[in-house]
DNA sequence: ACCGCCGTTGACCAAATCGGTCAACACCCC
DNA sequence: GGGGTGTTGACCGATTTGGTCAACGGCGGT
């Protein structure tokens, strides 16, 4: 690709980024035109091949950088709070998602739909860098956590899991959503959780 | 649309609306093709376009066909059986639904695409008619159930309804899926269903 | 005022794909 | 062999596709 895309502004870049991404979320890669990712971003069809030399690159540079992004964000955000917690390391991890989402509004939905998507053009690089992310994420998150709050016979894995299906599918439900459904998602979110708080931590923790 | 398409043997029905409603589950109405349905159908394009004078008459009808279909599975199943315990309902549902989805893999991926869908086509009508079965089951079902079984404090509908986004979740990441597949899922929410049943339950009730 | 630079445009291309039609086919029972 | 029925795939004009390219506009330097 052409690496004068950096040197746009931040702004710019994310507006291209993110009407690409939203796109792509809607359709498979093949039906995906970059004629409607131009128009969506308010961008000339030719500025887009300027700077990326096809489709194909264009959707694998946007998949790198969503891993990426997720990546760094997860990183430098578990390194600067020590919350042991485990519910409310896990709303402050929510809210940070919820930031990713308002800035990158089809990251999640595009980068799910380029992993399971039948003909996937993503390189096995790629899908095992996603991989990886996702498994690392779930565990670094759980060895940090004080798990001896939870009552007898709770798998903490599987309170991880049930809530992020829950949020996955509050995602699949919205499309491109405004700041303030999120919140109301959120909202909702945080109650499912707080239910499970009530009853999953021995009396004397709540 | 042509009646005689009734008249057809009922598999060779579930293959045409099958394949058409995994098409449309894949991309947008308009960037799904008729090409592509009657290839994934095994079946040329001719023969689609005689049961159905368009595109968006098989679209709608394939809508209010699963709609339909929901309806009557459900209603004909909580007939017959008397089960009041709330999670020993939820899994004899569970089952129910996977059937369904053995039976018609791309319904529920499609009626959610085709009701979140932007510039979506369907009629006020039909939205209302997806409306009406959504809304009209949670609450008929928690009406049947010996709710006291609860603990005290515990809400049944958030315990339905993340119950019912975790299955979505689990939906939205797997696409067209296998028969085996389906089971996997069916174990790893029974999972969650029976964590949920061992700490919301009093426990003279377990 | 003129230049050269560079991010940007939109008209343009051949090729592919689109929704939809239709004459012809294969098959079966009479 | 005649008629009826379910089915085909070549075919249509119209639209859309990924990708190119000559030209534009505005700005900083002189």
């Amino acid at each position: 690709m052409n690496l004068k895309f950096f040197d746009l502004p931040p702004e710019r870049q994310d507006l291209i980024r993110n009407s690409a991404m939203l796109e792509f979320g809607d359709n498979t890669f093949k039906k995906t035109s970059a004629d409607s990712i131009a128009k969506r971003a308010g961008v000339s069809k030719g500025l887009l091949f300027h700077y990326f030399k096809d489709k194909r690159e264009l959707y694998l540079y946007l998949f790198q950088h969503a891993i990426d992004a997720c990546m760094e964000t997860f990183l430098s955000s578990f390194r600067y709070f020590e919350e042991r917690d485990f519910f409310l390391a896990l709303e402050k991890g929510q809210e940070i998602k919820m930031g990713m989402v308002r800035r990158m509004p089809g990251m999640f939905r595009f980068v799910m739909r380029a992993y399971y998507e039948r003909d996937s053009i993503l390189t096995p690089k790629l899908r095992k860098k996603l991989d990886d992310v996702l498994a690392q994420s779930t565990d670094e998150f759980l060895s940090r956590m004080d798990l001896h709050k939870f009552k007898e016979g709770v798998d903490p894995k599987a309170v991880v899991r049930l809530l992020m299906l829950a949020a996955e599918g509050m995602l699949a439900e919205t499309g491109a959503c405004t700041a303030q459904e999120i919140d109301t998602l959120f909202g909702e979110y945080q109650k499912y959780a707080n239910m499970l708080r009530q009853f999953l931590y021995k009396e004397e923790y709540l």
